[in-house]
DNA sequence: CATATTTTGTACCTGTAGGTCAAGAAAGGA
DNA sequence: TCCTTTCTTGACCTACAGGTACAAAATATG
């Protein structure tokens, strides 16, 4: 009962995810949500509490989108080798096409102070770990198939991409000759 | 002629490293500057300008600090290998053990909305580019003893190590377990 | 239809960002 | 000694951050 929403909370989240992403969580004003969502300033803070707490629900979407993409490429089909290439090559396209430059708001906020906030610190952890996970199991996989150097710990191989993905989202950002991130790629798929 | 400055301007810049290596740019006031560099407002934006001038400032030498502090190590004695091993686990190191998690201000200034500034993105494209450039040099002396397969591409090789440096830098600042950046250096070095 | 409940728009509030300005203090030069 | 120049202090300024408060509007129930 009551009056209803006259707006979406989901689609506003998703919204708020391009906001936060363009501008940070410390960069990012009340009004720029409130253009941004098309929703009223009393709307918003009725709805999400607090501009943390918003920006804590957007980021786990990211999160959650990002872990999703990264898993549906490297469980997809074909050698495991070419499936890392793949997700690699998609993380480059995708930041260097992106005009904005807006690297990657997991690896933003966990360079930005709000990072050290433990709440968000954690949920950036999340991500960070899956993602790791994600690349450790595809390794494994090419083990068990004979496609990667048994001598290989997947453990290490996995922290190692997970590192490089991040170092990449970064050096995307500074908008640096292509080739850079063309050749990391093509350097840390030769070590597997 | 004239008064004389009661301040050192430049010990005034080395403060002003600590406080945007603590709050990030635009996490930094001009209260936080009067405080932490003992001088007036007056006297701060008289002899610096702007917050983003002195920002500048400070990011340079910042940078040229730790270009200087990567040089040193790869350029040190011993079998390279040892010495590109030191460079990396000195970065885990002084990451790890920074009470702060400040991580590196030019991959946090890269990170954030003011990387986006051409002045400031090409200051952090200057610190990425030497890094890069010392990284390669030692690979190259590696290959010419014979320490380093002459296979392998300096280029790739250094291009991955930035990348690998950038996301460790990152990663050190979400606290994770430890042994994750070990095994990142482990790893990295293994492809060598 | 009256009422309870929730949402919405607008006004308002306190504190601070990022500076600017004017007046006085501390030097050197004529 | 007076003048010019530069630095310093502190007051001041405008805009906006991040919310809060309230009255009006829209529903569900009895």
């Amino acid at each position: 009962m009551g009056r209803p929403k006259q707006f979406d909370p989901d689609a506003a989240v998703e919204k708020a995810v391009e906001i936060f992403w363009c501008k940070g969580y410390g960069g990012t004003t009340p009004q720029d949500l409130v253009d941004g969502l098309g929703v009223g300033k009393g709307s918003l803070y009725n709805t999400f509490t607090s501009k943390q707490a918003l920006f804590e629900k957007a980021l786990r979407r990211y999160g959650d989108r990002r872990v999703a993409g990264l898993v549906e490429v490297l469980e997809g089909s074909g050698p495991v080798r070419e499936r890392l290439r793949a997700a690699l090559e998609r993380l480059v396209d995708t930041g260097l096409s992106d005009p904005y430059r807006r690297g990657c708001l997991a690896v933003n906020t966990a360079a930005e102070p709000a990072g050290a906030d433990p709440a968000l610190g954690e949920i950036v952890r999340s991500v960070f770990d899956r993602m790791e996970a994600a690349f450790q199991a595809a390794i494994e996989e090419g083990r068990r198939h004979g496609e990667i150097d048994a001598d290989r710990d997947p453990r290490e191989a996995a922290s190692l991409l997970l590192s490089t993905a991040i170092g990449m989202s970064v050096v995307a950002k500074t908008a640096d000759r292509p080739d850079r991130l063309r050749r990391v790629v093509d350097a840390v798929l030769a070590t597997l």
